[in-house]
DNA sequence: GCCGTTTTCGGCCCGACTGTTTTCAGTCG
């Protein structure tokens, strides 16, 4: 069974309980769910191990019931809690503004148990009956519904920056000189974001809302108050602003930029020194004295931790690491000397070699790399052999004009059904290296995929595997394939792991690049571009590597040329 | 249900906003 699996199974008994109205339990079971999520390893393995408990937040209790669940394949402490309350309940949890307690009023006193029963009953103005309930909230839940069912999830991490920018720079525009901050999870640059969080340092709040309500494109007013003031946008994403004093901004800063579960860890851990912390600042528990607050790196220091970028900020262990300096000094946003993964208009792409090159020189590259598909990728205009001799001819031409940046002749090859690549020898000979990447037969059995891409990995010109699982963000899931053999295989035949920048791969995601570093493999942190534009998506990868945990040092494409040139056996 | 510089029982983050219950509960982040 899944890690995935098994988590989901402890966040619907945490729901339950919460409809239930029991206290501390459900919190201690979304504990465990994400820590089972986030785990370094198959929850079945632990159990065969007997390590259960070394999950944090997992003891007696709920390790039993793992045990139940993967050998049964069924808990019956679920399907009991299931027998309680109808199913439909859980679904009333999405809706924004329905909390448990109001699921709980609406299914006791109208007897509603889905969503669809909501809206009849609004539709029949059935909730104003019910005490406490008045028309706004009616119309609020009604609301609430159609963004639920409007929305297809969460935005992706380019869509929310690309809004957050815009949002940023008009209230920077009207508000010259003031300290302003994205927060949340965009700071922490996490794959899909809920809503955009923006942080402000002001004495003026008031004239801070005012502008920020009136923004174009707004399309609703979710809430606006004295420091804190909700919209949704017209494109569906909402944004939320808190403004704060001076005084209170790294504090602040802190707090909204969460993770909800750093923050707790951080919490407990100014308790445990007889400190609180709040948006506010850093307070000495007994006296109430403010220790700090305006700056955010100050508020680490004084918990004696080494100061933890936000990208990191995600309760996997930081905060130990942190407590004994020894975080990884991160590969930064500008340690890129070249892209390895982009294509042209000689395949599916937009922009010639020449236009890729310039925009490499654009962002100070030392060089890019040109891998238009391969031939049996028809879909994607894949080069002939003959088409990719030609290419590879008037790359050559293109270096002798000009040499920097330099510009690699490469291949995404398609890994074929049986772990053959999609050229001969021959072919692939005169490239300089070959991207190597699965496009097809996606729903082959694990043991299948493996071999096919361990195969795939002995080819000599193959140098990086690209978005090594197929996953696309909200719409695919990840192919079936032992992560173990594959990386072992990637490290004895020096490939390196993709990170493939693209918004709805991001693949390698934050959790596998950790898991890649820890197996000791290298990473390639590349574009995809199918456009010379979208070469900057890399801040995306680079994003995705540090939460991962990635140091320069594991990166392929932060090696100057003549370095990567020897690792790839050119010189 | 978990956990331990509060320590094996008793606590579990904390504050803003909203609607409406005229004093606060519910939701959210």
């Amino acid at each position: 069974m899944e890690n995935s699996e098994v988590a989901r199974v402890f966040y619907e008994i945490a729901d339950y309980l919460e409809l239930q109205g029991v206290p501390f339990k459900p919190k201690a079971y979304r504990r465990a769910a994400a820590n089972i999520e986030g785990l370094d390893g198959s929850i079945e393995d632990f159990l065969k191990k007997g390590e259960l408990n070394e999950i944090p937040g997992i003891g007696e209790a709920i390790a039993e019931k793992i045990r139940e669940l993967i050998e049964t394949g069924k808990l019956e402490y679920l399907d009991k809690l299931r027998a309680e309350l109808p199913k439909g309940l859980l679904d009333l949890l999405e809706i924004p503004e329905v909390g448990p307690k109001t699921a709980m009023i609406l299914y006791k006193e109208l007897g509603i148990k889905s969503v669809d029963d909501l809206k009849a009953a609004i539709f029949d103005h059935k909730l104003q009956g019910i005490k406490g309930f008045g028309p706004k909230t009616e119309e609020k839940i009604l609301q609430g519904i159609r963004i639920v069912e409007s929305r297809a999830g969460r935005s992706l991490l380019n869509d929310a920056y690309q809004t957050a920018a815009q949002v940023l720079s008009y209230l920077q525009e009207k508000h010259p000189g003031q300290m302003m901050s994205i927060a949340g999870s965009l700071r922490r640059m996490k794959e899909t974001i809920g809503d955009i969080d923006i942080l402000v340092a002001s004495e003026e709040p008031g004239k801070i809302m005012d502008s920020f309500v009136s923004i174009k494109g707004a399309d609703e007013i979710i809430a606006k108050g004295d420091t804190k003031s909700s919209i949704r946008l017209k494109n569906g994403i909402q944004v939320d602003i808190r403004v704060v004093s001076r005084e209170s901004y790294g504090a602040a800063l802190q707090y909204f930029t969460g993770s909800k579960e750093h923050n707790v860890e951080l919490r407990k851990l100014a308790i445990s020194k007889g400190m609180k912390i709040s948006e506010y600042g850093l307070f000495e528990r007994k006296t109430e004295k403010k220790l700090t607050g305006d700056d955010e790196k100050e508020i680490y220091r004084m918990l004696d931790l080494q100061f933890i970028p936000p990208e990191l900020r995600e309760a996997r262990g930081e905060m130990d690491a942190a407590a004994n300096y020894r975080l990884p000094e991160l590969v930064a946003y500008d340690d890129l000397k070249g892209d390895l993964h982009c294509h042209s208009e000689w395949s599916d792409a937009s922009g010639t070699i020449e236009d890729l090159r310039d925009k490499a020189e654009e962002l100070n590259y030392e060089y890019v790399a040109v891998t238009d598909h391969s031939q049996s990728l028809k879909i994607a205009a894949g080069l002939s052999e003959e088409r990719l001799a030609d290419q590879v001819k008037n790359i050559r031409t293109l270096r002798e004009q000009q040499e920097r940046p330099w510009v690699f002749a490469g291949s995404e090859v398609d890994i074929l059904k049986d772990g053959r690549l999609d050229y001969p020898k021959d072919v692939l000979r005169e490239l300089d290296f070959a991207v190597i990447s699965v496009h097809s037969r996606f729903k082959m059995d694990e043991k299948e995929m493996t071999k096919r891409i361990v195969t795939a990995m002995s080819n000599e010109k193959a140098k990086i595997l690209a978005h090594p699982t197929g996953r696309i963000i909200g719409q695919r899931t990840s192919y079936e394939f032992d992560f173990e053999k594959v990386a072992e295989a990637a490290k004895s035949n020096g490939i390196a792991f993709e990170i493939n920048s693209f918004p709805e791969r991001l693949d390698l995601n934050d959790i596998n690049v950790r898991k890649a570093i820890d197996y000791g493999s290298t990473i390639a942190i590349n574009s995809d571009a199918h456009d010379p534009s979208q070469l900057e998506y890399t801040r995306f990868g680079i994003a995705t590597a540090r939460r991962g945990w990635a140091r320069r040092s594991d990166i392929l494409n932060a090696l100057p040329l003549d370095e990567l040139m020897k690792r790839f056996g050119l010189k």
